[in-house]
RNA sequence: GGAGGGAUGGCUGAGUCCGGUUGAAGGCGAUCGACUCGAAAUCGAUUAGGGGGCCAAAAGCUCCCUCGGGGGUUCAAAUCCCUCUCCCUCCGCCA
């Protein structure tokens, strides 16, 4: 979230970028809250101030064996009024973090300005979409064909948008994930982590996936839990709450998880395929940076990421994404949309962001900054690197042959024990 | 599941029985300084976080809050009571 005492000192410059978010938000309530807050805490900061100072005298009296009784009788009447007030105070104040919640971050200045998808910016492109001299099949129909992919039967374990993969699609989803862990911790310097699947309602926080985003996620009955729909809610919680030290920056995590979206609201989009599922394999990157170098870090984490699909030899853009389309808790976004020969289109395939200090501020991520000085919110990052269904989705439309047996990128056959092509 | 023990500053660790200059000893770490050609070692000093007010702002001054979270008792709570969360030890069970 932001800081509050930006949001005061910045009024305009907020409500301008909820119109460049085109997003219809009232900070008229804001500031009266927050006005009434200071006032109700200037009062009840003076009471607290005459009893910390009557108790001191009442010690001092004891001490000397004099009567204390008037003493006593008037701090009665001060620490009633004491707590009454403080009811009232901690009613404002949750108002106003309840209202502060919900306001999304700045978008950095070079993000471009747009309400629509049509405002986003290609940045730029990598590798030749490939001519095939037939017409390119959807990846549903060569998976099913080559029998590594059974949609049917995963729909009678649980449903529609689940996946079932089988012999070598099983083994491809795994060599992607192992074929990302390592070119990030070999190469890119990233530690490896494997966190919880599940996280509490104070981690979704902490990223701002709650309060807002509550339907997106499924919710574990009779608990705190939810499913993460992203490594990111745990990785990034990994410091919730911690003052690192500056020498320990920047550090850099991957992690791969399965990630659980309800998908709510999308009924009737990518309703075939592996492209929208409720559960999917993704390698995430995470950083927790300095605020100095957060931007640098951004170019840094979307090279990696973009390094994946140049290994895989995948054609894709780099998209910014614009005002209108930027996450609620991200400053800058840049997607990666991969060429998908099976739809005839470039399809978001990673994610990365910089969320400067928004989820820091949340989940309460500080440095304490070389030499002395006041403790400082971290910046915080995370990309996919990258998403491994849709991977598969890209391999299979991209590298599929006119008899329908797909070859295998050559930076992946190590870890598919050599394989070079799926075939029947 | 049963029985105990814990949670204190960046870290470690006293204080909790017996409530009142204890926002909190000592140690480590960090920063600055001395010594040194430089470093190490040694010595000295400094060092919790958050918020409000004054101030154009920084600095500064001042007040308030915080000893895992919440609630209670009391004129007054790190300290007493209740409750929740998490951690540890032992027993049982278990992939």
């Amino acid at each position: 979230m932001l800081d509050l005492r930006f949001v005061r000192q910045h009024l305009p410059d907020v409500r301008e970028m909820l119109a460049r978010r085109g997003l219809a938000l009232d900070l008229d309530e804001f500031v009266r809250l927050d006005a009434e807050h200071r006032e109700v805490l200037r009062e009840v900061e003076q009471l607290r101030a005459t009893r910390n100072l009557v108790s001191e005298r009442i010690a001092d009296l004891k001490k000397r064996g004099e009567p204390v009784d008037s003493q006593v009788a008037e701090m009665r009447e001060v620490s009633a009024k004491v707590k009454e007030l403080e009811g009232a105070l901690a009613e404002k104040e949750q108002a106003l973090e309840g209202l502060l919640a919900v306001i999304p971050n700045m978008p950095h200045p070079s993000v471009p300005l747009g309400v629509g998808g049509s405002a986003n910016q290609v940045v730029r492109s990598w590798g030749e979409p490939p001519v095939f001299a037939f017409t390119p099949r959807p990846h549903w129909e060569l998976g099913e064909a080559l029998g590594i992919l059974d949609l049917q039967r995963a729909a009678k374990i649980a449903g529609a948008r689940f996946a079932l993969y089988r012999g070598a699609g099983a083994r491809l989803e795994r060599g992607l994930m192992n074929f990302m862990l390592d070119l990030h911790t070999r190469e890119h310097g990233y530690v490896e982590v494997l966190p919880p699947l599940l996280a509490n309602r104070t981690s979704f926080y902490g990223t701002a996936n709650l309060p807002k985003f509550e339907e997106e996620l499924f919710k574990v009955e009779d608990s705190d839990f939810y499913l993460i729909p992203t490594a990111e809610v745990p990785v990034t919680n990994i410091h919730q709450n911690e003052l690192l030290e500056a020498s320990a920056l920047p550090i850099r995590y991957v992690a791969w998880t399965p990630c659980f979206r309800r998908e709510a609201g999308s009924y009737g989009k990518d309703v075939r395929g592996l492209i929208r599922l409720h559960q999917f394999n993704k390698v995430e990157l995470v950083k927790f940076v300095m605020p100095e170098t957060s931007y640098d870090e951004l170019e840094a984490l979307t090279r990696e990421a973009e390094a994946v699909l140049q290994r895989l030899g995948l054609a894709y853009r780099v998209v910014a994404l614009c005002t209108g389309d930027l996450g609620f808790a991200s400053a800058k976004t840049y997607d990666l949309e991969v060429w998908l020969p099976g739809q005839g289109d470039y399809r978001e395939i990673s994610s990365c962001s910089n969320f400067e200090d928004f989820q820091a501020r949340r989940a309460n991520i500080r440095y304490r900054p070389a030499g002395r000085g006041k403790p400082r919110f971290v910046h915080t990052l995370n990309g996919s690197g990258l998403a491994i269904g849709r991977t598969v989705v890209a391999i299979l439309e991209n590298y599929q042959q006119a008899d329908g047996s797909v070859l295998i990128p050559e930076a992946l056959r190590p870890y598919m024990d050599g394989l070079e092509r799926l075939s029947l």
